[in-house]
This record gives structure tokens, C-alpha cells and sequence, in this order.
DNA sequence: GATTAATGCTAAA
DNA sequence: TTAGCCTTAATCT
């Protein structure tokens, strides 16, 4: 599952090789039909992502607006100026899908016929996008945009003036613990469980700490610590939250080297050796180290 | 072939 | 706080 870092990839693959370019816009599946039309042969203007969600901008002014949800992905394919878009979303996979990008020997003839449930269908002159699985997949004005994103906290990969002391107040605020809300896309966009966990982990905090007992100087290091793991996430198409000499494998981790504590329930901490703890708040797993977070 | 879990969120109870 | 949504890959029988 997509957190923030992958729908940002996303924005920037979808002005990559669609901005400008008019599209065709279809439901195959045919859940989205109305809304296809709306959009359908408008030229696609912009692309970008705040926190979780995807906003793309269409000429006549409307927007498609989609969040992945638990199980959305997108998958790409078209002629050469394609090379190098890879599927981005869908549950446990390690990071993003390396055979997005269908090669067929240079002589693109048009989308395939579609597979399974997708949802959305955009084709350009030169590739396509296929969505499936998404939560939210809509076609809404500016206006609804704008809404969409009021509600949303400060996203760590905007590298926005203000957004630090934005987060430390909302995080200061409330009494809740700091482990829910760093999920609560409200204080937070864009992070999810795996920043979460391991994010705490690095900064050392107990992710039972209420957010009102927090220094700002902790929450403000939180901040820098979210911004730096999820521009690496960017950067790599995955999540990795520990540091290359932590690694068996030349190029990157093994799998189970790229993260501290999440998924390493009653293993041992990488650290301090205290077996990493597991429970579930807000139905969702919450991993920590009570020997290094306290 | 059936079951389960998954990087998420909403709305109803 | 729980049920529901939505899809796929991995893990079972």
C-alpha cells in the first residue's frame, strides 16, 4: 500500500508522460463511467499529490481525484517515452512493480485488452494508465479540490515554509497518542503505518506518548525525521528506514534488512536487542521497541 | 479452490 | 468501536 511517497512518484510519472497530452478517459469495468465522460478527451494539465491523494488536472477545469486506499494500484504501459514508468500502489509487493513498463520491442500499438477490475483507463497517443482497486476515484471541480486538500495537515514532502511549525502545533494540541496520530491524516498527510513505526523508532519515542507530552523540539525533530525517510522513499521506489551498513546486499537490503521494527514483531531490535513489541490500535498493527522508545 | 492479510479510510452503530 | 469497502498475492487446504 501506497503511502505518500509512492503517490508523489505517481504525480510526478503521470506529468512525466502525460502532461500536456490529451486523453481518453474510460471505466472498462464501469464503475466509473459518469465520470470518465467528464473527463474524456480533455488534455491533462497537472498532476499532484498531497499526502495520500492524487489530484489530476484537466483542461475544462475538473479534476481527477484518487486515493489508493488499501489495495489501488496504477500500471503503466506505452512506446519508448514510457521507458521507466513503473506500477505504482498495490499491496506487498517490494516496493513498486520493476515490469510496469510493457516492452514490445518498440512498435506500440495501443493499449491491452483490460484485466480484471479497472476502474479507470486513461489513453494517451503514446501509453496508457490503468487504476484498479482504488478507494476514491472521482472526477470533481477546482472548488472540490481545494475542499479535499483543506482538510489534510501539512505533507512532509512539500517542502512548504510554516508546514514544520504547523505539524509541531497540531501534533501539541491534542492528547491523543503520538503512534495514532501520526496516521491521523489531519496532523499528518502522507504518512502511514510503516513511517509510522519506523519513524518512531529512529526518533526513539514511545508511540504511546500523548501528543500534548511531547517537547516541540521532539515533534519538530519527528518532522525532519518523517521529511528525510519519505524523500528517501522517493528517491528509492521503497520504503528503506535503515542504513546501508545494516545490509547484507550490495545495492540495498535484503528482504527483512529494510526496516527497524515493522513486520519484526518478537524479533530482536536491531539496537538493543529487546524483542520488538506488536499490538493494534486503531485496527492497525502498531510495532515499536520498548527497550529504545521510552 | 478457499482463505487471509495488506503501506487505508469512511460511515454507521 | 465495528462493519464495510475493494482488489490482489501469498498462503493455506
Amino acid at each position: 500500500m501506497p503511502e505518500g511517497h509512492s503517490v508523489h512518484r505517481l504525480a510526478r510519472q503521470f506529468q512525466d508522460v502525460f502532461g500536456g497530452s490529451a486523453l481518453r478517459v474510460s471505466s472498462p469495468q464501469g464503475r466509473f463511467a459518469a465520470g470518465a465522460a467528464l473527463l474524456d478527451g480533455q488534455r491533462m494539465l497537472g498532476a499532484t499529490a498531497h499526502g495520500k491523494q492524487l489530484f489530476l488536472r484537466f483542461d475544462n477545469g475538473m479534476y481527477l481525484h484518487v486515493h489508493l486506499g488499501l489495495y489501488g494500484a496504477w500500471d503503466f504501459g506505452g512506446d519508448e517515452t514510457f521507458r521507466g514508468a513503473s506500477s505504482i500502489g498495490a499491496p506487498r509487493r517490494i516496493g513498486e512493480r520493476e515490469s510496469g513498463f510493457e516492452d514490445d520491442g518498440g512498435t506500440y500499438s495501443g493499449p491491452p485488452e483490460p484485466v480484471g477490475a479497472v476502474r479507470v483507463r486513461l489513453v494517451s497517443a503514446h501509453g496508457w494508465a490503468d487504476l484498479r482497486g482504488a478507494s476514491t476515484c472521482a472526477a470533481i471541480t477546482g472548488e472540490e479540490a481545494r475542499a479535499a486538500r483543506a482538510k489534510l495537515g501539512p505533507d512532509p514532502l512539500h517542502l512548504v515554509p510554516g508546514d514544520r511549525a504547523e505539524f509541531i502545533a497540531r501534533l501539541l494540541r491534542r492528547k491523543t497518542a503520538v503512534g495514532l496520530l501520526l496516521m491521523d491524516q489531519s496532523v499528518l498527510a502522507g504518512v502511514g503505518n510503516i513511517y509510522r513505526a519506523e519513524v518512531l523508532f529512529r526518533q526513539g519515542i514511545d508511540p504511546w506518548t500523548p501528543g500534548n507530552a511531547l517537547s516541540p523540539e521532539s515533534a519538530g525533530l519527528l518532522w525532519d525525521d518523517a521529511v528525510a525517510a519519505m524523500s528517501d522513499g522517493v528517491r528509492d521506489g521503497r520504503i528503506i528506514t535503515t542504513p546501508a551498513a545494516l545490509w547484507s546486499g550490495g545495492e540495498g537490503p535484503l528482504d527483512g534488512e529494510a526496516h527497524y521494527v515493522y513486520q519484526r514483531a518478537g524479533q530482536d531490535c536491531r539496537r538493543c536487542g529487546t524483542q520488538v513489541a506488536l499490538t493494534e490500535i486503531g485496527a492497525r498493527k502498531l510495532y515499536w521497541c520498548p527497550g529504545c522508545q521510552n
